[in-house]
DNA sequence: TTGTTATATATGCAAAGTGGAATATGATTA
DNA sequence: TAATCATATTCCACTTTGCATATATAACAA
């Protein structure tokens, strides 16, 4: 009654769409294109990519072809269809009305945490802090590479590029903004505590 | 074989727990206290905390008693126990070794919108900056008041006033940063797609 | 008086997702 | 030569989540 439904869609079924919508791959390749492109803000389990692929089949949106294979098990290749793309087209043209709520166990963890000693919560700061730093120099070197070299390859997907590193930048930008604020919070519990 | 298994323990036990330690609550009452509290970085369905209560019980973290009402219905409260502050700390002293893959759903529709025109995708970016923009307004005044509130009642609160408002700072910081981060890919968009 | 909101809990169902293991085999490396 | 890595898919048990709905009652507003 309140919204598109028939086919609502899930938010995996449209990263399967959408990269079956550059060409057709099978479950195996979709895993490392997701952990390639998306994974910094959205993963999934492989065991999720392939049954998610059945019921996309099911639904009409891809169609496989099986290739067989001698030295290796063989695989099964997707394709998008119309529908599938029609399904894409619809989910990413209806605009987001609300803000997902965020989780975060961080967090949850330090609104908890004034029962536990001085020295347990730095540690905690101080060990995320290293894994965002990581994190952050990532976003600046190799995701940024890969989104050129996908475009030295093929120079018509220019607006894919942009719009790949409108997302690698938010990535990045949101690194530096937790950094900074793990240095703020490890120093004001320093201090305050 | 590689964890403390047994007691692993979900998020939302964690939540619950975490809010029982302050006081005894009913269902009801946790769910404001989520809404309250810990709302912007993690939520829970109303159902799902009362199945969660029920498994806690089971697992002897919390204890419930029934108090009769005549104008209201029954309302069972909840206690934590000795098992369940145990359960609690111990959650609370793990530190998190890696960071959690985060779900964000503007990014991915901006992932594959290349194929979008251009007014379709803008019109939904601004869309999202008005969102954040009443979120960041959000934070800066309510959040920080009710905190504020809190300590007055119970002074004995200061360091867990200190960190909740280093939970509502991330908040804070991490709408600037989003906000910063649609005006910037707008200007892009705008000028390079 | 009729409808809505707030209080208060519970249930049922399906979809979505987790995590691990099973089953193959060829290529590489120690 | 043994180990393990990379390819490629599938199955299973389980938890979690979303969403709707049911059942009460009191207070309040239209």
């Amino acid at each position: 009654m309140e919204y598109q439904e028939g086919q609502r869609g899930t938010v995996l079924d449209i990263i399967l769409l959408g990269g079956l919508n550059y060409l057709p791959m099978t479950g195996y390749e979709l895993k490392q294109f997701i952990e390639r492109s998306t994974a910094h803000f959205w993963h999934a389990q492989t065991s999720q990519i392939y049954r998610t692929l059945e019921k996309l089949e099911k639904e009409a949106c891809v169609t496989s072809t099986i290739e067989e294979q001698t030295t290796r098990p063989d695989r099964r290749r997707y394709h998008i269809t119309e529908l599938g793309r029609e399904k894409l087209r619809v989910w990413l043209e209806q605009p987001l009305t609300e803000i997902e709520p965020s989780k975060d166990t961080l967090l949850l963890k330090l609104f908890f945490a004034a029962q536990l000693d001085k020295t347990t919560i730095l540690t905690q700061l101080r060990l995320q802090r290293a894994l965002y730093q990581h994190l952050l120099t990532l976003h600046q070197t190799q995701t940024r590479q890969s989104i050129a070299l996908s475009m030295e390859h093929n120079p018509a997907l220019k607006r894919d590029g942009l719009m790949w590193d409108i997302t690698r930048r938010l990535g990045e930008l949101s690194a530096e903004t937790y950094l900074r604020w793990l240095d703020e919070s490890i120093q004001r519990i320093e201090d305050e505590f």
